[in-house]
DNA sequence: CATCACGGTATCCTTTTCGACACTATGTGC
DNA sequence: GCACATAGTGTCGAAAAGGATACCGTGATG
């Protein structure tokens, strides 16, 4: 409640500017598109996503958790569990990234065949 | 047709992925927005994102032709008339790009109602 | 006792991005 | 003659993004 949105605060420009601002950074969208098929953990989304680093992974997920799109779960166990989803908000993209996806599979999926 | 996309040439990570690289940058869907529209010079494109600069424009103009997405068109007139269109490769974004637009319409058009 | 997995931090460094500013050529208007 | 508009280009430098690596505490495993 105090500071939802770091990313958020611009009031700039149309809608489709600030919404992009919320996405941005190369593994928001990834992200965002792993979670859509459930709850994952840490590493697990590391394993999903190989070219990420670590360091990346944290900070893309803080920032998700931040603007209020992901919802970060710790279990105080050990060794720690900490557990990724979807907050309403961030499953109200689903429509943008399944977009995303379908446009790049019908565009990008056989380069060959653009050469040709 | 030599070397079409400059920007496409990854082949890693889901089709997700592979569309992100065409569409990062922070303008790129923006001007793809605006040209939803209707063609656009130059300048005018300028006036309608004000946020950005000369340099930049340019810049993601020119990424976004290579990448087939716009149409360059340039007037041997005097004063130079450069007009930019979407290619129909561009246009099939428009799906992506209105579902962008529509959630950040639902979710960023009221930040006070989210704070409530 | 050493190692591994978990979910990260911290630090350093390189690469990329991006803004600011100056400059171009030409024709028109003042 | 000077400024303005068009559609850029070139250069500089700051800032941000992002990669590599090392490290943390804990508990189980070997």
């Amino acid at each position: 409640m105090t500071q939802l949105h770091p990313k958020a605060t611009m009031t700039t420009g149309c809608s489709v500017e600030r919404a992009l601002n919320l996405i941005d950074g190369k593994w928001k969208i990834v992200i965002l598109h792993k979670l859509l098929k459930g709850t994952l953990r840490f590493n697990e989304l590391r394993r999903q996503i190989p070219a990420v680093t670590q360091r990346m992974l944290t900070n893309q997920l803080r920032e998700l958790e931040a603007d209020g799109l992901i919802i970060r779960t710790v279990y105080p166990e050990v060794p720690p569990r900490v557990e990724y989803s979807l907050s309403a908000r961030g499953r109200s993209l689903e429509p943008v990234i399944m977009a995303l996806k379908a446009w790049g599979d019908r565009n990008l999926s056989s380069p060959e065949v653009e050469a040709a």
